[in-house]
DNA sequence: GTTGAGGTTGACGTTAACGTAAACGTTATT
DNA sequence: AATAACGTTTACGTTAACGTCAACCTCAAC
């Protein structure tokens, strides 16, 4: 049972931010950990949410996005239609993160383009100095 | 030979944004159209590095990231050093990218693992209600 | 008892990426 | 000639996501 408690220290070190930052998640509502006094204490779902906070940062998402992501993660949808609502929100996410998927394979073929080109060009040169 | 010269507005309009985003990116040193009088005149290469920037954007890339891709696009690298340089910078670019791509698959089975078990509870409280 | 390493709450500062508004010039249409 | 539709520069405003203080508490270690 040990290790599912965590300082603001601890959870910055590991994730490599500044308590600042997850102060400021809490501001906005994307982690709301325990007290005990004046401090705070994290959990093993607020060490969850901030994974799923900074990956969908790495993916250019907003922190607002992340939150609906995240409330997405987080059901407590209990009846029907609620329950619906939320399949279609998932739905709509997982629509953008394919298109976002096509973008960067998009752009990884560019990069791996330009980087034969490039390769190419260098052995160019080098042919000419052989020769010359 | 038509077709290859565009107004500020021209582009703006075919990629959904606005002009004064044009004239910021021309700014950074992203775009540099040619003029006619006081006007832009913005070419196909101008196009292509707009198109790049704005996926460049949409994966979350600042514009000074995007900038530095587009230099690899464009390769104006004469000397053996440099382009070793270049080659060097492309593919610390490409791991970055690669690095992207999963996260960004890990997020999309996230969210669907997400849906189906939204799914599933649907499901069971549809069952219930038949019961009742 | 004071020093240091952690924590806390304000509150103001900063940067990127534009938005917005003012004041103005061209060209074509009415 | 006046209005609209497009363009221009200059400059200040805005939002997100923190950074950076200041002033304070607290607890173990020296």
């Amino acid at each position: 049972m040990m290790h599912h408690q965590f300082s603001i220290g601890d959870l910055a070190r590991e994730f490599d931010v500044t308590p600042r930052t997850l102060r400021f998640y809490e501001e906005k509502g994307l982690l709301n950990p325990a007290r005990e006094g004046q401090s705070r204490v994290y959990g093993a779902s607020d060490r969850t949410r901030l994974r799923l906070i900074l990956r969908g940062k790495r993916l250019g998402l907003t922190l607002d996005e992340s939150a609906s992501l995240i409330m997405m993660y987080d059901p407590a949808s209990n009846n029907e239609h609620q329950l619906e609502a939320l399949i279609e929100k998932i739905r709509e996410s997982r629509v953008r993160l394919e298109e976002q998927l096509k973008d960067l394979q998009r752009m990884l073929s560019d990069v791996s383009e330009w980087e034969q080109r490039s390769m190419h060009e260098l052995d160019a040169l080098r042919m000419q100095k052989q020769i010359n």
